[in-house]
DNA sequence: CGCTTATATAAGCGACCGCTGATATCGTAG
DNA sequence: CTACGATATCAGCGGTCGCTTATATAAGCG
């Protein structure tokens, strides 16, 4: 299943926006989707499912709840993708100068500010 | 029609991506997916139509060519939707830390250097 | 041990999406 | 005006996706 084919699901996207804010059960997304949309707890573990299958998510057992957390690999794909788009809204760089751009970016906040470091869960 | 389910299907992404290039007409267009895909010319036009009706796309008549071209804004809408998981992968920024970086990378940039300027098309 | 809670899987069904083939619209050339 | 080329639309069909109900797995608890 390709990468925008899994965020074409509303119901997807809402997980997704769950767990950016730090790990949730599967019961914790259940009742939240369940109170927005009405489905079954059924219908949101297949979704969590297929988020697991195309690596946005990964899954940490604890007792006999399973903990998800977002996987940003493939969200930072579509970035990519994106990249080639970039210039339309701003304008002066070329990809090659936005990806400069970004990587300058990232280097200068780096070593100036901090903010709360939760550290990206990278799965081996 | 929700935007991810626009880039949803592999005809529309590749489309977007030739017409990032540059406008085209919907018999180039046709063309390139045809030899690609293997799809008839109305399956073409029908993607054509999804992307026009969704603000992809913008339209413009040349006798009786119709030359498409990129309309940015909902490619836009998803990165600014990204930006709620930019976190992991610059992990030193909150979200509102990203947005201001963001557009102050894109000023520092506007007044220093520039490059080839092609407008973005804008319809009123 | 059973019983309950938490989560995943299976089977089946309805809806939607994208494709094709046929046709309509529109511009242009002869 | 007619014919042709470019593009859009229509009708219909097949496949896939997401939902539900029912069931399986597995952990916690008395």
């Amino acid at each position: 299943m390709h990468v925008f084919d899994v965020l074409g699901d509303p119901v997807r996207r809402r997980i997704l926006e769950l767990l950016a804010d730090g790990e949730l059960s599967s019961g914790a997304v259940c009742e939240v989707i369940r109170e927005e949309f009405g489905i079954s707890q059924p219908a949101v573990s297949q979704h969590l499912k297929v988020l697991r299958e195309n690596g946005f998510a990964t899954v940490r057992p604890e007792g006999a709840r399973r903990l998800y957390a977002v996987n940003s690999e493939p969200l930072r794909d579509i970035d990519v993708w994106l990249d080639r788009f970039r210039r339309f809204w701003t304008p002066h760089l070329d990809a090659l100068g936005t990806e400069l751009a970004r990587g300058k970016r990232e280097r200068r906040l780096r070593e100036s500010g901090d903010a709360e470091g939760r550290p990206p869960e990278e799965q081996p």
